[in-house]
DNA sequence: CAGAATCCCCAATGATACTG
DNA sequence: CAGTATCATTGGGGATTCTG
């Protein structure tokens, strides 16, 4: 039986990054940890996104708690994204993946230097 | 052409997570931030991952710089995987998402209450 | 024992059109 | 604007076999 990506190891490491795997959870996490963002406003942050992949992600972040939905009260509709309080928790430790991914950022620069 | 994954997204915290974007990725780095382990050992302590997977993703590992192959002299051959310098950088971060880990886990638990 | 080489499937992603 | 519905595609990864 085709077990479901993540459970037969109940390796924590791997619960946490199940959170953000998928192509663009960790853009998405990224720009809500700096600031709530409108739908179209995340979408045109994120070049390259398609709306179905958006959509999606943001729903199983929903899911996962570490971020909320919140509906504005509008005509057209208007729905803004933010962190949750759980969310919240799981920030600090992205930002410091992020404060090494810049670093190792610039380490594997030079390699591209055709 | 179709982008390869981590390409057009310069967010950094992407860049970091492509290095533990991988089905055992998580696992593997998980048990060599313990300690360094030889290939069967890994294999043994990782129930469910196939040789294959196993090899191409330390051999993916080995090529970002986070883990070295260290070959020791015995007639089967032998071969030891260790964190670089460049992976105990790294370490401390996915210790933290971690711990993290550990509490979505409980956070999580009771729901499969099946 | 460590690793390479094939074959192949399916879930994740993309493209596109549609709805309220 | 936010979200849904389909269909097509692809590459990650599982199963298996082979080599030194």
């Amino acid at each position: 039986m085709p077990v479901s990506k993540k459970e037969i190891s109940p390796c924590p490491l791997d619960a946490a990054l199940s959170i953000v795997d998928g192509r663009w959870k960790g853009t998405i996490l990224w720009r809500l940890s700096q600031q709530p963002m409108r739908t179209s406003e995340l979408r045109r942050s994120i070049p390259g996104i398609t709306e179905r992949m958006l959509i999606r992600h943001l729903q199983d972040l929903v899911r996962d708690g570490i971020i909320e939905r919140i509906e504005e009260l509008a005509t057209p509709t208007r729905v803004r994204y933010q962190l949750t309080a759980y969310g919240l928790t799981l920030a600090p430790h992205l930002e410091a993946l992020c404060a090494w991914g810049r670093i190792h950022l610039e380490r594997t620069k030079p390699v591209n230097q055709k």
